[in-house]
DNA sequence: AAAGATACCAACCGCCGTCGG
DNA sequence: CCCGACGGCGGTTGGTATCTT
């Protein structure tokens, strides 16, 4: 096996990177991009392969990665996304900005595991440890699906059985418990299993009614973490593939600008939220077996009470344009009315309210009614690591120039 | 204080899908 | 259609830091 085929033509650099070397990429990059990996490292003046250097860049230059541990929201919803998602670190890393795979992967395994078994959750199947390894055949069953579902991401679309998750928030959370619940959603494999399976939410006591499913079925993109809501708009074109990774990814998955449109509603919100967002009856009549979610004029409203919500049509505007705009709207007013955010790097939490971020996502987050900021959980203002990993980033942009 | 154990994390490895010739 | 280059992904490794005994 050995060395990737580009690592073959010279003899290049392994192990850690240097001060120099990453000043090297990071000037390249920043003066040219670095359109084509495998042309980088020899423009750069590196003698590091290809990939090696766009691997560098992704998960250590990167101008718009967070740093610093990660805030219990973001561990939970990493927790809610795996069990949705299993080990597709790309796709979780996708909804956490700022956060590369690596890092998840990495937290994931050091951390998440062992806390998930503490608490008597079986990691791989997010199912309570007595049922994962004593369960009757039914659980087995179901976790064994569950399992195969994490095991093969790629064959996917092969899997339609059962896929149940139950994920349940740290005993640490601030307010109520916050569930998060799939039954019998074949997978997540298909856009169109949703037309027979049904996925519904539980946060904070609020249970859907019958009618909420009447001929609706609700956004797998909308998630709740603590007592926090996350919805997410995906691009229509995500929803028009039938392969089962690209359909799952859809589900989730996105962003590459306005692809997904990630926004986190402060708990101080929740009471004007309803976490359902009605689908279309015939969301699987979709073009030759392809899903087009939007030209079936899905999103008759976004959380908000069906009678405020209803999203107008507008002339030539696609529908997931419309819901972005209602949903940036609503992110400018919270940001208008809570004006005190000022550098989007230096404070990340508590304190943003409102930070863009190259890949299209959107965090929002509200002061109290009372002035006050929201409460959070402790978040490390910034480890030592950090400092010492942002001076170096910067000392290798800047300090040499 | 030293040695061993454990945790953490950056980077590597190999596989796979895509694309262009 | 085939083949090679390339990018992307997830699993794994190895070095370092920290903790425990």
């Amino acid at each position: 096996m050995g060395r990737h085929s580009c690592c073959y033509k010279q003899k290049l650099r392994k192990g850690l990177w240097s001060p120099e070397e990453d000043e090297k990429l990071l000037r390249h990059i920043t003066l040219y991009g670095h359109g084509c990996w495998s042309s980088v490292p020899k423009q750069a003046g590196l003698q590091r392969c290809g990939k090696s250097c766009r691997l560098r860049w992704i998960n250590y230059l990167r101008p718009d990665l967070k740093r610093g541990a990660f805030s219990q929201e973001e561990e939970n919803l990493i927790i809610e996304l795996h069990a949705v998602l299993g080990n597709r670190w790309s796709q979780i890393a996708a909804q956490l900005p700022g956060r590369t795979d690596n890092e998840i992967k990495n937290l994931w395994n050091s951390c998440l595991k062992k806390k998930l078994r503490q608490r008597g959750i079986d990691p791989v199947t997010h199912r309570p440890l007595s049922e994962a390894e004593y369960g009757d055949e039914e659980a087995d069953k179901s976790a064994k699906s569950s399992q195969d579902a994490q095991d093969m991401p790629g064959a996917a679309s092969g899997s339609s059985s059962t896929n149940e998750l139950n994920l349940l928030s740290t005993p640490n959370s601030r307010q109520a418990t916050s569930i998060l619940e799939i039954e019998n959603c074949s997978g997540l494999k298909t856009p169109s299993s949703f037309n027979r399976d049904h996925l519904f939410m539980v946060q904070d006591g609020y249970m859907p009614e019958s009618s909420d499913f009447a001929g609706n079925y609700p956004a797998v993109s909308t998630q709740f973490s603590s007592d926090w809501v996350h919805t997410f708009v995906t691009h229509p074109d995500q929803f028009s593939t039938t392969s089962s990774k690209a359909a799952s990814s859809s589900m989730i998955q996105p962003l590459s600008t306005s692809m997904l449109f990630p926004i986190t509603v402060p708990p101080s919100m929740n009471p004007q939220l309803k976490p359902l967002i009605p689908f279309s009856e015939n969301w699987d009549t979709g073009n030759n077996g392809n899903l087009s979610v939007f030209d079936n004029n899905v999103f008759g409203s976004w959380g908000l009470p069906a009678q405020q919500a209803q999203v107008q049509s507008l002339e030539g505007q696609p529908e997931y344009l419309q819901v972005q705009n209602q949903l940036l709207n609503m992110a400018v007013t919270l940001q208008n009315q809570t004006q005190h955010q000022s550098n989007f790097y230096s404070q990340m939490k508590p304190d943003i309210n409102f930070i863009p971020s190259t890949s299209g996502a959107m965090w929002i987050q509200e002061e109290q009614p009372g002035g006050a900021p929201a409460e959070e959980e402790a978040v490390p203002d910034s480890d030592n690591t950090s400092c010492v990993k942002d001076v170096q980033r910067l000392t290798a942009l800047f300090g040499h120039m």
